[in-house]
DNA sequence: GTCATTGCAAAGCATTTGCAAGTCG
DNA sequence: CGACTTGCAAATGCTTTGCAATGAC
């Protein structure tokens, strides 16, 4: 069984304990955060959702979105140029890639930031709960492009 | 000489070398961003302003910062829920720390993260060109209300 | 059948923009 | 003086909220 359905499946159950309702809409915005790599805008889901769901309304993208933060499980990337960016695959802080021509976002491999966050707290006197690691810059494809504006 | 006047003298002639106006406005919003290390908001610096410049208008503290922003002499760190917040400092990439009840921000010593940028970048495809580190949690006045109020 | 949830529309906020009036150089 | 800047107000874009109708359990 894939991964990502173990994760669909095992968030229903959490609605679930919650007393909540699973219904088809719900389902369907869990489905598509579950396995979307890309890191979508809560718009991007609806769009994702729109042929299939002529009458899904944005508000419950965001309404089931908000119930998945509560819960902690899901990431919220907050850029205010951007807009909001949500993993729902990886809840827990892990380093992002984010191109700033094209938007696109990718994860990287986790550099160790564990021991720092324990340093940070040392020194501030913060109890540090999460972090966020982002790196800034140009995707491949907008670096070809830019290869290729250059070169003509 | 204090390390602010001399950053406020420098981002003043760095205006004039662009051929922009050094109105009283501008001025004013600069010494604010220059001497806060409490990463205020627009807002905020606005509201700073009030009592000497009864006139001043959020658009141009909007305005000014953009200028800022194209300069690359302002680190702007982008929150959906706080509101963008900004450094005028330090405005290269250094990490913060963030409270997560007060909103509070404060800087915190750079673990190295140069080196990672790299590594992210041949891991990535990415031309790497900044990166941000937020570290979030509860501040040392909130966690005293904290344990001041599990103890009444 | 109940009560949570949906979908629409309206409201809310932070930020940006258009433009006439004002002012720096 | 002329071009840039200001300040107001309107516009924008994302997100949240209110509420009547709907539907999950």
């Amino acid at each position: 069984m894939d991964a990502h359905v173990r994760r669909l499946e095992s968030l229903v159950a959490l609605l679930k304990e919650k007393g909540c309702r699973v219904t088809p809409q719900r389902l369907a915005i869990l489905r598509v955060l579950t396995q979307s790599r890309g890191h979508p805008s809560a718009e991007q889901v609806h769009a994702r959702l729109a042929r299939q769901y002529p009458t899904m309304s944005l508000a419950t993208v965001y309404k089931t979105i908000a119930l998945l933060k509560q819960a902690g499980e899901i990431l919220e990337l907050q850029f205010s140029d951007l807009g909001n960016r949500y993993d729902g695959r990886r809840p827990h802080p892990h380093p992002h890639v984010i191109c700033t021509r094209c938007g696109s976002i990718v994860d990287a491999d986790a550099p160790l930031l564990d021991d720092a966050a324990e340093r940070v707290s040392r020194e501030t006197g913060y109890a540090i709960a999460a972090h966020r690691l982002d790196f800034f810059g140009l995707c491949p494809a907008c670096l070809k492009k830019d290869a290729a504006r250059k070169a003509s």
